[in-house]
DNA sequence: GATCAAAAGGTGTATATACACGCAAAAAGG
DNA sequence: CCTTTTTGCGTGTATATACACCTTTTGATC
């Protein structure tokens, strides 16, 4: 009787963790969501990542490696490393800047194309999470994360 | 004159997305609170994912791979390689069952140890959260995620 | 101008993630 | 019983992620 009691009050409390957890709850709901949107983007070739790389470029012109990593809170070797992938499908390339120490990143041409074609499967995803979730909480939902992550980062 | 003007309307198009992306600022989110307890595990020789792992299995007794990835949302065969990191530091084993088909995970004492040991730095992570970012902002935010992943599961 | 610190970038290594494909064992259907 | 389907798992491959450590180039200090 007694070590039964003993074990489910010990249980209760790894139960709270799991529920509360901030991070594991993050990382879930990230999992989940990003294979929605890839699912849509697959008749461009693009994951949901390369998708937001390739219009984060589009928005901020040509900028180095370390100034999107900065905007996309992306070590910046893993930047490096995706943008790799994209140059390897002809969607990028590096322009030599004066100060030698950086390349600006550019769209090709090609880039440019295959945002065009991937915005409406973007849209499909996004469409479908607007119908079931509600716009709504959507927009309320993005909004927390965004003011978290600005809480967060600040010192 | 005119071409400026254009260009700047078709920005406008590209910044919408990329401030209303759900899967971006999840991504975001993700990659920047991973980092923050990541920090505060290192002592324990985790990760965040593989704490979580591990508290999915001391909460969950002795489960297969297969359902242990269905709670955590996780693919089959990336849950099987965590699996095989974990088994690597020696803090799950696996128990072969009467169905040959499956094996059971199961903590090891070391696996025990190791989560006693790392409850409190996930603490002190969930806790600087907390105090940056309130505690009813955290649970509402950890509410709305589960409840957005269980409207997107929904058929 | 030589030296030293700061900035931009790359590589090695490890973990996390998922899809396509294949295998073996159990369950279902006849 | 035998065949077919379902279930549970593993591997090959590719992408995503970040840390530690290193090089090169600027900029700053003297």
């Amino acid at each position: 009787m007694e070590p039964i009691t003993v074990k489910n009050q010990d249980m209760s409390r790894y139960l709270e963790i799991g529920r509360t957890c901030a991070c594991g709850s993050l990382r879930r709901a990230s999992r989940l969501i990003t294979q929605v949107y890839d699912n849509f983007l697959q008749p461009s070739g693009l994951k949901i990542t390369q998708f937001i790389m390739l219009m984060s470029v589009k928005i901020l012109g040509p900028i180095t490696i370390t100034k999107l990593a900065q905007k996309l809170l992306m070590d910046r070797t893993t930047c490096t490393r995706n943008l790799k992938n994209l140059q390897g499908k002809n969607l990028i390339n590096f322009e030599q800047s004066e100060d030698r120490r950086m390349k600006k990143i550019v769209l090709t041409d090609q880039g440019n194309e295959i945002i065009e074609q991937a915005i409406p499967l973007w849209e499909k995803a996004q469409n479908l999470l607007l119908d079931k979730v509600g716009e709504n909480q959507m927009a309320s939902l993005v909004k927390d994360l965004s003011r978290t992550v600005s809480i967060v980062r600040k010192k």
